[in-house]
DNA sequence: TAATTATATAAGAATATTATTATATAATTA
DNA sequence: TAATTATATAATAATATTCTTATATAATTA
């Protein structure tokens, strides 16, 4: 895979409402599955499912803690990536009339 | 639509490699739909759906000109984003062994 | 005004993604 | 070591996206 379809592979993995309240709760602080079962509202498996797009996406990565997995974002630039985004929208908002 | 699910459609939209080739060739230059099929190598109706769905998130816009409609990056964020990806991505290359 | 050109749209087929259900695995505790 | 807990995986159904083909529209030119 080229430098442009891993772009494209992190792009597409942030781009779904599930994986994306992941990360903003990741980004909040490090936490198990267990913690974001209960903070998103989906089938254990099906956040299990997402959770590997978005480590095989290198944006999240686990740490086996006993029995749970602590997860947390790779790097910063997730966090920047994100807030690029954000300021797009809001400035979208702003210039719409 | 709220202003998470905005960013997640924007993420989406960013996140097909069709789409992505558009923006970055918008980000050369402003271009009309003839011309960027001549760079993508794809159908002329196909193209033009990706177009729609970049236009609805808000990344490009278009421009009559007589019988072209020449198409450009909404706003400069749009590159920032990119930007932001690209290095989350180099660094991503940086750190594996 | 007929023909041409650039682009968009509709409909449907092909394909990919997502969610669900059931089961597996691995670490921990009783 | 059996039971429990946290997480992953496999299989498949449900759904969404993408691509193709055909047709429509709108501006331009002959």
């Amino acid at each position: 895979m080229n430098k442009e379809e891993m772009i494209v592979k992190v792009l597409k993995a942030l781009g779904h409402p599930i994986r994306f309240k992941i990360v903003k709760f990741l980004l909040i602080e490090p936490q198990c599955v267990c913690k974001l079962n209960e903070n998103i509202e989906f089938s254990q498996s099906n956040l299990s499912q997402h959770i590997k797009i978005l480590k095989d996406a290198g944006i999240i990565k686990g740490e086996k803690q006993g029995l749970n997995i602590e997860y947390s974002i790779a790097n910063d630039n997730v966090k920047h990536i994100i807030n690029m985004t954000e300021k797009f929208v809001e400035y979208y908002l702003n210039n719409i009339k």
